[in-house]
DNA sequence: CAGTGGTCTAGACCACAAG
DNA sequence: TTGTGGTCTAGACCACTGG
């Protein structure tokens, strides 16, 4: 834990806690500088941190403001969050049934997606998620063989991406496209939906720190239970 | 502009050049000091610019690999562009249809939105974007009058973000949220779509510098023109 | 004007990857 | 061990806000 992810937390807390409140400032950064003793470069470094989450906006010659206390919405994935269920969910029982599970070689579009060859061969995972018993996300998920050994039907069925934490696997972020689209055959039968319900789509790559892609995967989502936030800060 | 951004555009352009081709790594950030003499840090922060544009990624003991030139895809609208618009739209002819362009006290909903009380009156604006003589977008938006001094259904019948800028308004950030929705009576009427089809909706709050909400809007989209796109970096 | 945050420096030390 | 990027410092100057 470096010094500014420290001090990042402390100031967060208490802004949370309502020590610091809404739309007041913060102690100005040299006062941070006495309290925590360091530079002020390392003050600068935690509120951009707070900056891009939301909580502060700083402006030059007037000092650091405490914006509204924004926590989660209702049932919506920050987009930051890419292992697929939010955190939010914590504490809730989450069940995943794997509905295939397969090795087999990719098609062209696969291939691009991947940055991989026809000839090295793919899993193919699809796997219903369901959050306290009602579905939730339908992944179709594929991933290269030779970056995942020994992923199994076992392993899918719990959270492939604890088991990649595990073996020491490193992400380096993803990319996501987030769509409407009219439901399909499969969306009916998994996630419990009417013909004429809208689902959400979301396509992701994600990248290991060598920058090689690791997944591509499709969710697709009842759009009555899950959105996506974004937060841009300019 | 500052040292930081000079050199961060100057890289990206030998990126975008193939100067610096993919998966290969550029000058390590001693070089590119005694490139630019200017200190290790100024360097460090505008490397920082392009790992979060996506276009580069740095590993201690490695160096900065320059990754997949990440280019725009279809009609895709990055998340960090909160106008409405693409700028990939640039050059293509854009017609505006005001719908509607009210005055009203905000209910409950809006006021929570936009932080105002219920004797505050808000401009209320539906438009139809069109691109191309196509419909694009259906925006529902609301705006406080007293922030928003002289907005009329001429303005909004062009950009409201231009005359916005021209009075020197200057936005912090943005909250956004993405769903799919069945479509309505309106939508079918006016972004020309089946009742079968569903809508990405888009519902945003886009912040002033002082922290105070400008817009709450809800904008409507086709599935089938219409997605966006996220990047995460860890 | 005084006070704020933004940038920038020159140098130091550390953590990490690779040979 | 060597070379890389990540962090951190102490201090400086500047740009902007407000009175």
């Amino acid at each position: 834990m470096t010094k500014y992810e420290y001090i990042a937390d402390i100031i967060r807390k208490r802004i949370l806690a309502g020590e610091y409140p809404e739309n007041t400032l913060i102690p100005n950064q040299v006062e941070l500088v006495e309290e925590f003793q360091v530079s002020r470069m390392t003050i600068k470094k935690a509120i951009n941190i707070l900056m891009m989450e939301g909580l502060v906006y700083s402006q030059r010659g007037l000092g650091t403001t405490v914006l509204n206390n924004q926590l989660p919405e209702r049932s919506a994935t920050l987009a930051t969050d890419y292992s697929g269920l939010t955190k939010g969910l914590e504490g809730k029982e989450i069940k995943t049934d794997v509905i295939k599970f397969d090795v087999a070689f990719p098609d062209e579009f696969i291939q691009e997606k991947l940055k991989i060859t026809a000839h090295q061969p793919v899993y193919e995972i699809i796997r219903l998620r369901n959050v306290e018993n009602e579905p939730y996300t339908l992944e179709h998920t594929f991933m290269p063989v030779d970056l995942v050994p020994g992923l199994n039907e076992e392993i899918s069925s719990h959270s492939i991406y604890s088991y990649l934490e595990e073996i020491g696997i490193e992400f380096a972020g993803a990319h996501r496209n987030i769509h409407a689209d009219k439901s399909t055959e499969l969306d009916h039968q998994y996630l419990d939906c009417q013909p004429s319900d809208p689902v959400l789509e979301v396509e992701q790559v994600v990248y290991l720190k060598n920058s090689r892609p690791i997944e591509f995967s499709r969710s697709r989502n009842r759009y009555d239970k899950k959105s996506y936030t974004v937060l841009d800060v300019m």
